[in-house]
DNA sequence: GTTGAAAAGTGCTGCGA
DNA sequence: TCGCAGCACTTTTCAAC
């Protein structure tokens, strides 16, 4: 048996076990078997087969940041000084705990963000005093978002 | 018993559990248990009230896109014409299925999107088709993540 | 509100088809 | 390769503290 693409060892049972697990990872084994009507074993089975693949790379819990005292999100453009290395500003904002996103992109910016901050005198802490004293950092342009309207995953077209 | 700010009736021990479940939400409620030094039922008590107070809002796997086939991430501006609601646009967008986050923010636009799609075609059609032909949307620009260098929870410092 | 153990259900690992 | 059945484990419940 040979590979194709690499990575299209996934069929069709598989992508369906991945949609309904994106969308609520508790759902039991035994239910999933059910509703695709395979045996619970099988599942187990693709579940392992695709684990190990790092397809799946685990799973978290779903938080309401508000909830629990996170208020503010915001996107952050980043402009690195000419000469300065993506990867040592990555290392140095891998340490600002408040950044739950960031993406090396094209367009205007070289580096693009997304914070989670406790209110704005947070977001003033870490925009000031963590992000902008980054070496090689020159400049920001923050994005403040007033509401998440939509938050959710991929859906899988089986 | 009585609600003040429908929130604040999170303490420690809940904020410990939820940070050891936000790294990995398949711990077991016993190993939480064990490092927590509560006992097992503790841990079930105060999961379900964070989920009836709507904390927690479920869990979902985490996937690696790139390995099922969807390689293009990608970020968007979206400017409004003056006189369009937001919600009304949001509705639309809502249908949208590449469409992963949606936010109403400050600054240069009205909206910011994130989208994930298979490949670079993929992405134009979303565009094209999609997003520029929803009434309201006068223009949008695009940013192309070429790797995602942080991905991750906020960690709640307790 | 917390504890500890008992009951129910789930996940895992054989063997057989 | 898939499906079935037994064992180990987790989740859940409940009475007592």
């Amino acid at each position: 048996m040979e590979k194709k693409g690499a990575n299209l060892e996934i069929d069709n049972l598989d992508m369906q076990i991945l949609s309904l697990l994106m969308e609520d990872a508790t759902i039991p084994y035994t239910e999933i078997a059910k509703r695709l009507i395979v045996s619970g074993g099988t599942i187990h089975v693709r579940m392992k087969k695709m684990q190990d693949l790092g397809i799946i790379k685990g799973s978290n819990l779903l938080i309401d940041a508000q909830k629990i005292g996170y208020d503010v999100c915001a996107y952050l453009g980043i402009y690195l000084e000419k000469g300065s290395t993506y990867k040592d500003a990555v290392e140095k904002l891998r340490k600002v705990k408040e950044i739950v996103e960031l993406h090396y992109t094209t367009g205007a910016w070289s580096m693009f963000a997304k914070i989670i901050c406790r209110d704005t005198n947070h977001l003033r802490l870490v925009l000031n005093d963590y992000i902008q004293s980054v070496e090689g950092i020159q400049r920001t342009e923050t994005f403040i978002s007033l509401e998440e309207s939509i938050k959710r995953q991929i859906s899988l077209d089986t």
